[in-house]
RNA sequence: GGCCCCGUCGUCCAGCGGCCUAGGACGCCGGCCUUUCAAGCCGGUAACGCGGGUUCGAAUCCCGUCGGGGCUACCA
């Protein structure tokens, strides 16, 4: 049997990290048994459904690397992958189903359905609806129908009953229909709602797996009921422990933006996105963290996913990108982490300033963690020196600090060379001239010069900053200093 | 309230009856290196929620309890 499966965002908001991770891991699975991959867009919320969060939410699945098979934007056999394509598709299922029994109209009013709910609830009784049109035998309904009454078409749970399955990662379930309402699969303007196009799609485009939160797992039998109904085969249910923020509560708006587009634009990589996310709620195995997307899907086992929640740790995350930048050969450090400068400059950088760049750009990707780091790390050199008054005030104030500037001026005017290794001995020897140490000695150049405690290796800074400018900000200091 | 899920360091994960005086990673703390900051290296901190069983032996199995979470829509 060949594995399909399927991620189905709603396209009512940006891709979410949660439904990231639920997609990388059927991207994980399909990818590890050479199944099929199939991306739908879930937008029967039209009044929510944009076209620009679609497309939103396919190019974050495409920036992770997670391409897909079938689906929207590459075609496949079923249409468009789209549900407001296929309302026709689920009318007709809903209309059998009445046909056959297993779901009637329902004209109660949203008004009515609130009050009994809250009278319900008052009274200690479950809140889910009550049935009252249930009852209502097929003639009468048909003819309100047809007479223009506004319909819900709700799904006719067998009672008593109960529904069990295997769920792949939390093993035996059963749930007592008693405590499943009557759900509403068609709204009265024809809509149909998330369980019925969801499961008719999954029916349809024969899923075999279906890999989801477990914020879902409540839902689960109403969807095999319907699979049953249709006479169509239950695919195996997986649902995974949830992503949680910090707070331990499920990661939603509350927790910030916790869009995928909000972490590449920090300046995450995709694959250091996609290496972390594979974490929560599976392990490689033998302690190992950093791992290729081709390690992934070698090892990757669905009996492995873990049960419990997990919290998403931007620490760590933080972390594992500065592994991933660090481990980048230089040229691919130098092109990817431009863009961050340019940005953060607000220009492109010119051909001499890139070469400048270059130069300093292995200093800088030991020492960064997130894109826009690399622009904070060498603004300096590519802007007029804006001073940190902390870095200035912890450094500027002992008294021999004009005569470091005075005299490290003299010395780098005086230099034959400008390459670093002539800077430092110029400098070291100043150190010993002055009786400095080279903490005392070197700070205060290094802050005139970057404005910051806080920067690359001091001679290579000077040395690709240039003899002009070096000396331009050494006075410049000095002249502060003497206000 | 009802239904359901979960419970190992602050966090993520390993552990699936003896290899556990519980391992790895992030974080945090300290040290080394060092012109700053990082990186790197070394070391440290810190957990089996609790109570009963079962067993020669339990983090691992069972029950209870407590705690956390999810769902409870004509949103997905």
């Amino acid at each position: 049997m060949t594995v399909r499966v399927r991620i189905a965002p709603s396209p009512t908001g940006l891709l979410h990290v949660g439904n990231a991770r639920s997609g990388l891991f059927n991207w994980l699975f399909a990818r590890h048994h050479e199944g099929t991959f199939i991306v739908r867009i879930d937008d029967t919320d039209v009044e929510r459904s944009t076209p620009e969060f679609e497309r939103s939410i396919l190019d974050a699945l495409r920036w992770l690397g997670l391409d897909w098979d079938e689906g929207v934007g590459v075609g496949g056999p079923h249409g468009t992958y789209r549900q407001s394509d296929r309302f026709g598709r689920y009318g007709e299922v809903a209309d059998r189903f009445v046909a056959d029994g297993r779901a009637y109209p329902c004209f109660c009013t949203p008004a009515e359905l609130d009050e009994r709910r809250k009278r319900a609830q008052a009274e200690g009784r479950p809140p889910g609806y009550d049935g009252t049109c249930r009852t209502l035998d097929a003639d009468t309904a048909a003819t309100r129908r047809t007479g223009g009454e506004p319909a819900a078409i709700r799904f006719a749970i067998d009672r008593p009953g109960e529904t069990t399955f295997h769920d792949a990662v939390r093993d035996d379930m059963r749930f007592d229909h008693a405590t499943i309402d009557d759900f509403v699969i068609v709204r009265p303007s024809g809509v149909p709602t998330y369980h019925l196009a969801s499961t008719v799609d999954d029916v349809d485009y024969e899923i075999t797996h279906v890999m989801r939160g477990e914020d879902i797992l409540p839902s689960t039998p109403k969807h095999i009921l319907i699979t049953e109904a249709m006479g169509g085969t239950v695919p195996v249910y997986a649902h995974l422990p949830l992503l949680f923020g910090p707070d331990g509560k499920k990661l939603s708006k509350r927790h910030g933006d916790t869009s995928v587009a909000a972490y590449r634009d920090a300046g995450y990589l995709p694959e250091a996105m996609f290496n972390y996310m594979s974490l929560l709620g599976w392990s490689f195995g033998d302690d190992i963290t950093i791992f290729s997307r081709e390690q992934a899907i070698e090892r990757f086992d669905i009996g492995a996913i873990s049960k419990n929640p997990a919290v998403f740790d931007t620490d760590k995350l933080a972390w594992m990108n500065g592994e991933y930048i660090r481990a980048l050969d230089g040229e691919a450090f130098v092109r990817r982490s431009r863009p961050a400068i340019e940005a953060g400059l607000g220009r492109a950088l010119t051909d001499h300033e890139a070469d400048q760049y270059a130069v300093l750009a292995p200093h800088v990707q030991e020492r960064v963690k997130l894109w826009p780091e690399a622009f904070e790390m060498t603004a300096w050199l590519f802007s007029d020196v804006v001073y940190d008054e902390a870095s200035w005030d912890k450094v500027m104030a002992h008294e021999a600090v004009l005569t470091v500037l005075d005299e490290a001026g003299r010395r780098l005017a005086e230099l034959d060379g400008w390459d670093a290794a002539s800077i430092e001995s110029a400098l070291r020897g100043m150190l010993e001239t002055l009786e400095l140490g080279a903490r005392r000695g070197f700070q205060p150049i290094r802050v005139a010069v970057t404005g910051s405690t806080i920067s690359p290796p001091l001679f290579e800074s000077l040395e690709v900053l240039g003899r002009d400018v070096t000396l331009a900000r050494l006075e410049a200091a000095a002249a502060r200093l003497g206000h």
